[in-house]
DNA sequence: GTCTATAAGTTGATAGAC
DNA sequence: GTCTATCAACTTATAGAC
């Protein structure tokens, strides 16, 4: 407000960025399981009481990866136009889009599913609220109520239900991938099940 | 062999059926990152020991729990018959008895995707194998082929596809459900947007 | 804001009696 | 097979110097 360069808040040495960014590497490799703060500390060069500092606690810390890539959700449905370009290639971005998101969170999702306490502080906003059955199918209705209302799906399409099966086919795909071996299917293939019951009428 | 009523191997005190059934309960109600031999001890009301005289360390435990309960897929495919009811009742009645698998297993999926020395004993054998790409999907790919042979879905449906966004549907209904709040798009609804895709030509 | 030092409690696991 | 007793290592978290 006063001064113009003059920085509000944290001066910010780096070492929150650095914790947050050694859990998510050891939550990548290893697991929530042998996720510690001291093995973080470690990592990211710093001491372990400064995560005390900036997170609370242990849990905070998790809050504050899940809280840093939800959003990201959004983007996935933010880069589909309805009704320009060809259907079949939207339908078969937004899985493959899909896809790439939920692997990306699935360690970050199984550390939320680990620990009850933690699914709790999520219940009234966090990942319940973004990825959840609220606001996690919306983004992805919204897409297929625009194309509907382009008139490229058919009109009386039920667009969550949907969108649950785009998004439950890319989760699928995403939790397969995850377990090794080759993905039953190819997303082309998938889409191509999926087109005519949301175009036929 | 020599006498007749005389059993083979393990007399069984109960021991390893308390502590399993007491992994489960933690599993269910807290998660992976609360449970520890000496809680499971306490509610199985048996020795802390003798669970590692049972299953030689805690990974084993979680192993013998998920071998536990695996099998169970199978029984959801077994139960259809292809070629009889009727078609759409029949993918109904799947979908709903994948989700209630997915429910019923999401702690332990939890518990395995949250340690990855844990999936990785199941590399070879178990989650991997029995949910995961290979032999997860063949069950349903069976019944949607012999669906397909009885001349009730279309010639070149590829059954694979099928299978994951069947599967997909219903896990993606299981995890929405355990996030709390109401599931987007009943079941009866996304199988009518299935349908097309399985019979058109 | 970040550190060092420390503490109280819990962890998975073993040894040995019965 | 099941127990009691025991362990060292590790856990999260705090206090206080800089």
């Amino acid at each position: 407000m006063t001064d113009s360069g003059r920085r509000r808040g944290r001066p910010s040495t780096g070492v929150r960025e650095a914790v947050l960014a050694a859990t998510e590497e050891i939550l990548a490799e290893a697991g929530v399981a042998r996720l510690s703060t001291k093995e973080i500390a470690r990592r990211a060069g710093v001491a372990e009481s400064s995560i005390f500092y900036h997170f609370t606690d242990r849990l905070g810390l998790l809050q504050a990866v899940v809280a840093l890539h939800l959003p990201r959700f959004k983007d996935v449905a933010e880069g589909l136009r309805a009704g320009e370009g060809e259907l079949r290639g939207n339908l078969v971005a937004l899985v493959e889009a899909l896809e790439a998101f939920y692997t990306r969170i699935a360690p970050i999702l199984a550390a939320v599913q680990s620990d009850a306490e933690l699914r709790a502080r999520f219940a009234t906003r966090g990942a319940g609220e973004v990825i959840g059955p609220r606001r996690g199918v919306a983004p992805i209705a919204a897409y297929f109520a625009a194309e509907r209302e382009a008139g490229r799906l058919r009109a009386d399409l039920d667009v969550e239900s949907a969108a649950l099966l785009v998004m439950g086919a890319a989760h699928q795909r995403a939790v397969f991938a995850g377990l090794g071996g080759p993905v039953p299917g190819a997303v082309g293939e998938i889409v191509d099940v999926l087109i005519p019951g949301l175009t036929a009428g």
